[in-house]
DNA sequence: GGGTTTCTTGACCGCGCAGTCAAGTGACCG
DNA sequence: CGGTCACTTGACTGCGCGGTCAAGAAACCC
């Protein structure tokens, strides 16, 4: 399955035949129709694998941090941190949003996502440690800073994610005026 | 063209078949072969007409704008507001970040309207209006925010572009904390 | 009208795909 | 040792793809 990721994320999903996923593997065909119903089934399996992996990921990093602002810190940093370590699953990711077959297991799991950092939003607005506005909309603003960051800087320009989120946190936190 | 976008947008890329599109066009698959090299280099056309489009409209909206800020924020809505228009365009460019062949044609686009908006911060931060920091990070980020929230809000959710622009631009210029 | 160029057709080609299956292989059980 | 079952093989099938091309049709000039 990791080799099936990696030649997807260098060709793309539709240019990747199995039969070059099992002769990468040195198996047969039997073999990959054994274990998945399918090249589509595959796919989804990784999908699913993915974001159960970085939310994992996330959780362990906020732990049982108190301040909600910080707990958004904490998951950004650890997303980024997540797809330097994933660049392929990443990219996988990001196609899946242009097909419509995967669009909707993609869509699912990312709502379960960004609801976490909904909660926390919402709590650091209760306690007034955060101005006022659409706790969904800036939730979804701040997947998409640390998204173009990462693909930018971390995968295209070999950056370290530490420092990418840095700048990441900085700039959702303060914006473009720095409060 | 118009029709290709289109079913490109719906199936993606590798299911929409050449045959397809001149079938649904009633007309013979020689046309398409006469008007186009092959099937690829439609898509680097379309993809192409795209983005001049688009940084064309963006240049419009901010016309003789002299504050470096509000030329940011019209730049911002300008490509938002294209993007609401030019739903299925917006699909084949995410498209195009997944794959190899594409990747690049993309890319040199996106780096002009970056450094667009580069310009734009650099001299603000020189008249003092913005907080120091990378200009090229920021304006990725930016970027980044406009695309996800253009994507969740707009074209999947159907809101009014001026509102989740408006969003937009209260995010990008304070951040969470609302300075 | 005859000749040339521009555009259009759709049957056709070779290819490589996703998926199938008859024929094993070998571990384990009674 | 024979029988069963979990797993593996790779040649094979049918299909539909991207792309070609011989055969026109339509427009135009002389």
């Amino acid at each position: 399955m990791a080799y099936a990721v990696e030649r997807f994320a260098a060709q793309g999903y539709h240019p990747t035949s199995v039969s070059e996923i099992v002769a990468g593997l040195g198996v047969g065909k039997g073999v990959f129709y054994w274990y998945f119903d399918s090249k589509e089934q595959l796919f989804l399996e990784i999908l699913k694998e993915a974001q159960t992996d970085l939310r994992r990921r996330q959780q362990q990093a906020i732990a049982d941090e108190p301040d909600p602002v910080r707990r958004i810190e904490l998951g950004l940093r650890a997303s980024m941190a997540w797809s330097e370590e994933h660049r392929a699953h990443n990219q996988l990711i990001q196609f899946a949003a242009t097909e419509a077959t995967f669009a909707d297991a993609l869509r699912r799991g990312q709502e379960v996502a960004v609801a976490d950092v909904v909660k926390h939003i919402k709590e650091a607005m209760a306690a007034g440690l955060v101005a006022d506005a659409d706790p969904d909309i800036v939730a979804h603003a701040m997947v998409g800073v640390a998204a173009y960051l990462t693909q930018t800087f971390i995968h295209e320009r070999g950056e370290p994610a530490d420092e990418v989120a840095d700048a990441c946190v900085a700039f959702c936190l303060r914006g473009l005026l720095g409060g």
